[in-house]
DNA sequence: CTGGACCTTCCAGTACAGGGGAAGGTCAAG
DNA sequence: CTTGACCTTCCCCTGTACTGGAAGGTCCAG
């Protein structure tokens, strides 16, 4: 299967394809006598994995780092797990962020709803922020 | 004013205060004879400001949209009511896409949890993702 | 045999907000 | 006079996940 093919059948292009082998997501393929990649039906599942540790939001470089557990033979359960728990874990810090950021841009916004540009002074360049 | 002094009275660096001018957030100082950036003691209030538009989740590029109207000589409130108005529509997104990651990598984890490495399929890469 | 679609490598750039460090000039104290 | 702290410009690097494009090779249909 050419690297088009497998772009098409994953739902990504032949870009993305070559970039994923140079992070090292996918095993370099076997390549036809002219030179153009050769890729295994598998690869397909393997790509597919990428774009669900995507989706649970893990790097490229966490989801490497499970792929090499897995193709040095070990289950990487405990490692998914602990990776996930640390994503949840920063995930619960971002909303708390998110939600006092919008607190404050909320209070922010409701004293800049009713503009008085008279009483912004020129030195401090806003007065509602 | 020299940058080192200005740095450190707005609570930061020299090299970002480097980074603002050519960035248009500074305007060039004066410089000594020798060359040195030399500030008047309003820089501090502008980096000041800098700041608080960061704390409020706007990006440099926004924080020297507002400073141009300003510094135009026109009152940046409406601009700012927008921006914040943006922002706000921003935050609440990305803190309803993270709720939603949140569940389904709970949900994941959940699996996760009891780990059964034998019901793990090679070509699955891992079962649990 | 020619054209277009596909493939190859390599280089460069995107957005964001700076940081690292080299090579050299300046200033004040001891 | 020298030392050390500070300043100058300059260019490259960080992390993330790609994307764009150039220059060239290959494959297949008409």
């Amino acid at each position: 299967m050419k690297i088009g093919e497998l772009a098409q059948a994953a739902g990504t292009t032949a870009k993305t394809l070559r970039f994923y082998e140079e992070q090292g997501l996918l095993p370099p393929p076997g390549r036809t006598s002219s030179g153009y990649r050769d890729y295994p039906p598998d690869a397909i599942a393997r790509v597919d994995f990428v774009h669900r540790g995507q989706a649970a939001g893990l790097t490229l470089a966490q989801i490497r780092q499970i792929m090499d557990i897995r193709d040095a033979g070990r289950a990487p359960c405990d490692n998914v797990r602990d990776l996930l728990d640390a994503r949840l874990h920063d995930i619960e810090q971002q909303i708390s962020q998110l939600s006092a950021l919008r607190d404050t841009i909320t209070d922010l916004r409701d004293d800049a709803a009713h503009p008085e540009p008279e009483t912004c002074s020129a030195d401090q360049v806003c007065r509602y922020l």
